[in-house]
DNA sequence: CATGAATGAGCTTTCATTCAT
DNA sequence: CATGAATGAAAGCTCATTCAT
């Protein structure tokens, strides 16, 4: 009995009312943990904050946890819907304009919510994800994966880690400095990239804005 | 009087005694830290792991976050140390060179001990950060900016940050990945950093191992 | 409001459908009971062990204490189907005949479902029972009563309450150390209670087994 | 860690304020379980009852378990003392006037606490008991089991289970009735383990009051 | 100075019960 | 009548912090 107590939610509510209470509570959550940190991410906080009492949280969430599972799960599904079709259509263009597009879409991605995204980044690797969580994340990662074979690019395991992890540090820290223009960073990013994956850099502009 | 809380030791301990139980209690949090994370670093755990007792840990610690302040503080003073003589020697040596040798010792910083580091970083955000600890790694943050705008890199403050997470991400990720091959994960990220920095790669190895 | 609340069931419903569901619940709870214990008796696990919301539960049991009521109350009213007849059959026997059948039947009836009994016994103590209930188990009590001083026994409440132990005790004490050989006990227990009533013990068996 | 969390104490107090707290905790403790039952042992009530903070409670026992399981403890050594000279010195006598002996000394300790005596058995069955409990326990049953066969009863482990559960059942039945004569319970259990014992029976008072 | 007993706010979680649908 | 979403008091337990010894 304690030990089925997954990380899955505990009902799936069927009327319209208490799936309302569910989507409140998660924005409750994303928000606070936005704002303070998995510190002061607590179950009294996201109920208060969410409009709904202890109790109603403890239907649908069996634990704590449960409840920064699902927000980690959304975040995956979202980054495979922001970075799947970019990566999907890279297939059929040159490296060097698969490498734009893809890092194109991944700084989008990025750029969201970078705070909330940190967040759950953190709290990710404490937290024992169930098997659909996973699921969700390794979708992208396979498509990437299978986009640097489609490209030649040895390793594509580690390529894949290497670059998305080269791509989150800097825009993370980017926006974390309160350095916005995606434009720009992903101007900067560009030619660590195309360094990486051996592609010469784009013809110097005239002028280095 | 909570306000008041500073973040800075409550004594400077002289007599040998008392510094050595500072440096116990210290070593213990990091090690706490390194295991479990910042979920698992309380005081009284601290205090026991230190084989002190929690009175004597709160006179010389005036709160937890003070403890943490403190392993920041030498996280970047040994930042410095690693780094502060390879950034210095690199003002005499073209830039393709300065670049392998800042590289070279940043890469060998993070691997010292990347799960402490990763844990402080995670905790340095969330923490109000004393002026003196600011201080400690604002001295590397200047003499990287110095190093770039000797090379003539334009906005060197942008490009020492971005460099610093590009090469920490990186690292953190390969390493969290059980990839400890230093050597490799370092001829990998020469190219990313080459690719930056607007340098020609290196001539491709005759084998690509 | 609470104060008000009484022990007795709160409709007796006449409708087939609601019998059903009650039969339900109440079968619900004495799985449960038995299963887990009191701790383990929560009104939401009666309602979904019996397959009806936890509305309907309290539409027919106005709080859970009535539920446990209930259960005690078939208990007692069992324990008379079981006795009665052997205890109205006594009176034509000697007394040491008459002590026999009672016995005999008493232990069959506390073979039934010695966990549930065990459980219920537990709860009917820290309960505060309805007149009806207590009535139920009244009518065994006095028939024993009858029984007794129909034999001339002295002090006929106190033997009643005497014997009704010294076999419950026993039989539980028994069936708990998962020896459920109900002849073996009953021949163990048949000269004790001999020997409380003063009757001569049985001719020895030549084997002792 | 969590697992290692056993049914013991957490800390041997050392100082004599620590021992009085503990004292005071048990005793609140056993005083509420005599009072309102297993329901109403919280650890707030303990705690506030033996005038301590919740906190200290949670120095000295790790949990709201142990805590029973220490009261069970003191039972199980209580009875020791209680019966285990007698016992030993039942083996000197008649078979006859060992059982005398024993009952009256089983009597004497039933009767010391019932009520709490009695909550603390039905806490005992769904207590994971740790071994030093059991210990505690089993050495009467030992000592009983070998009188049992040093005067030759048949199956002595089994008659030591009955007789014990005959004596408690009754003793416990009378004292739940509010008939607290233990003279008179003595009197009147004693021709019952007699008769079990295949003792003939006592000459009959001339008046049977 | 060192100790460790004591504190209590606050966290996670459960469960009896109500009430709009 | 049946449903099940919602409620919130209350339970078990942790941990940063204080203070008498």
């Amino acid at each position: 009995m304690t030990q089925a107590a997954a990380l899955s939610p505990r009902k799936t509510p069927r009327q319209t009312r208490s799936r309302a209470s569910v989507e409140a509570m998660l924005t409750a959550a994303a928000q606070i943990l936005e704002a303070g940190g998995i510190a002061a991410l607590t179950t009294n906080a996201v109920a208060e904050r969410a409009g709904v009492s202890i109790g109603t949280l403890y239907q649908y969430f069996p634990n704590k946890e449960t409840i920064l599972a699902e927000l980690v799960r959304r975040q995956k599904a979202q980054f495979f819907e922001d970075m799947g079709q970019a990566v999907a259509a890279a297939h059929d263009l040159g490296l060097r304009e698969a490498a734009r597009t893809v890092l194109h879409a991944s700084i989008r991605h990025h750029a969201r919510a970078p705070v909330l995204s940190r967040e759950l980044e953190k709290a990710e690797m404490q937290l024992p994800l169930g098997p659909d969580v996973c699921a969700a994340g390794s979708e992208v990662d396979a498509a990437m994966v299978a986009l640097l074979t489609h490209f030649a690019v040895p390793q594509p395991e580690v390529a894949a880690r290497d670059l998305s992890a080269l791509c989150r540090g800097m825009v993370h820290a980017a926006l974390f400095a309160e350095d916005c223009d995606l434009a720009a960073i992903e101007a900067r990013l560009r030619p660590a990239v195309f360094g990486y994956l051996g592609i010469a850099p784009d013809a110097p502009a005239p002028d280095g804005a």
